[in-house]
DNA sequence: CCTACCGATCGGTAGG
DNA sequence: CCTACCGATCGGTAGG
């Protein structure tokens, strides 16, 4: 493993303070003096502040996509890949809370243009998922009527996980999804086909 | 109806526009000028911009308390009280939404004193959820393990709301709230139960 | 509610 | 990566 350059550790250390305090409220001051440069010296590694949200945002965004593509193209059930998609989602956003949470809250700060890029990777995102969900209703394994609603709900409570989350917790991502599914799940597959697998 | 005071019509602007652009990126001088005077002249009426943050948001809090306080105070069963109680919370987004988001994503730019001073209200707010599903486990019409985990999950759909809920969709905030039971209560409540009341 | 202003700090740059 | 700096803008105030 290459030690990080010091570009990619300006990144991190970004994602951190824009994190924890917010894009604006967060100086370029801040982030060189905890780099250990002057705010000056931070132009050698990035052309903009704006410059270094987007590439945090647009990460994340790639992450998520990456994580469900991969769960799209395996042969799984429908049911055994939303339970999948599930558990990926939860993983990105527990491996990278701090860009995550970029993701969700500072993204709008982005210029229109780019603000318009990742509301694509958004839609292809969520096209993903009602893919899922439709195939669900196809075979008849899911007694939903509405998937765009649905897959609403589950990105809900996954996306939450960006406020309480802590790597220190009781729970570990998996254990996180499996809760989510225990319930979730549970009341979406048909209970009739449920309750034929229990007996 | 009274007319709204210039200092209520204030913190209506602000609302709208800590929303639309997050606290740090709204500047004193934008509040004013949509308000028609300049930045100097808004100190008349408030005594800060973090002040004007600090009302929003403990407003904010206290909807969200009253309501469910009124719920927990009702004679309903467990399972009653959890339906209304989401119902009152989803009413309190889809009513405020301003406001609720700025609740939501601005809450940590207060002082620290501040800050705990919502917390304190969060977790009152909690501790009344933690109750009502308690409740529900201790007279056995809910059939779930960890009441905190599942208080969770029903705020973490509930909360959401405020990225994705338009006055102008097709679904009212009780219609919604309708949808999110359909597929959570239906989960979490005894299925033995579920299929005799069906029956 | 306005005029007139302040000190502080912001993101960013030129030249080395 | 530093020195030295810039124009712009910030939240807020004094005096009327």
């Amino acid at each position: 493993m290459a030690r990080p350059s010091q570009r990619e550790q300006i990144l991190v250390e970004a994602s951190r303070l824009f994190s924890k305090k917010g894009y604006h409220a967060t100086t370029i001051r801040e982030i060189a003096q905890n780099r250990g440069i002057l705010s000056g010296s931070l132009y050698a590694h990035i052309s903009s502040k704006e410059d270094l949200l987007f590439e945090i945002v647009d990460d994340g965004a790639d992450a998520f996509l990456s994580a469900i593509t991969a769960v799209s193209q395996s042969d799984r059930s429908p049911i055994e890949k939303l339970r999948m998609a599930l558990c990926a989602h939860i993983q990105v956003i527990a491996q990278r809370m701090d860009a995550t949470t970029v993701f969700f809250h500072e993204w709008e700060a982005l210029s229109e243009e780019r603000r318009h890029l990742i509301q694509t990777k958004r839609d292809e995102y969520e096209a993903h998922w009602n893919a899922i969900l439709q195939e669900g209703i196809d075979d008849g394994s899911m007694c939903i009527t509405d998937p765009k609603f649905v897959r609403l709900m589950l990105l809900s409570v996954a996306n939450w996980l960006y406020h309480w989350y802590r790597p220190s917790g009781p729970l570990s991502p998996d254990e996180i999804a499996e809760r989510f599914i225990q319930i979730l799940v549970n009341g979406i597959e048909d209970t009739a086909k449920e309750r034929d697998h229990r007996a």
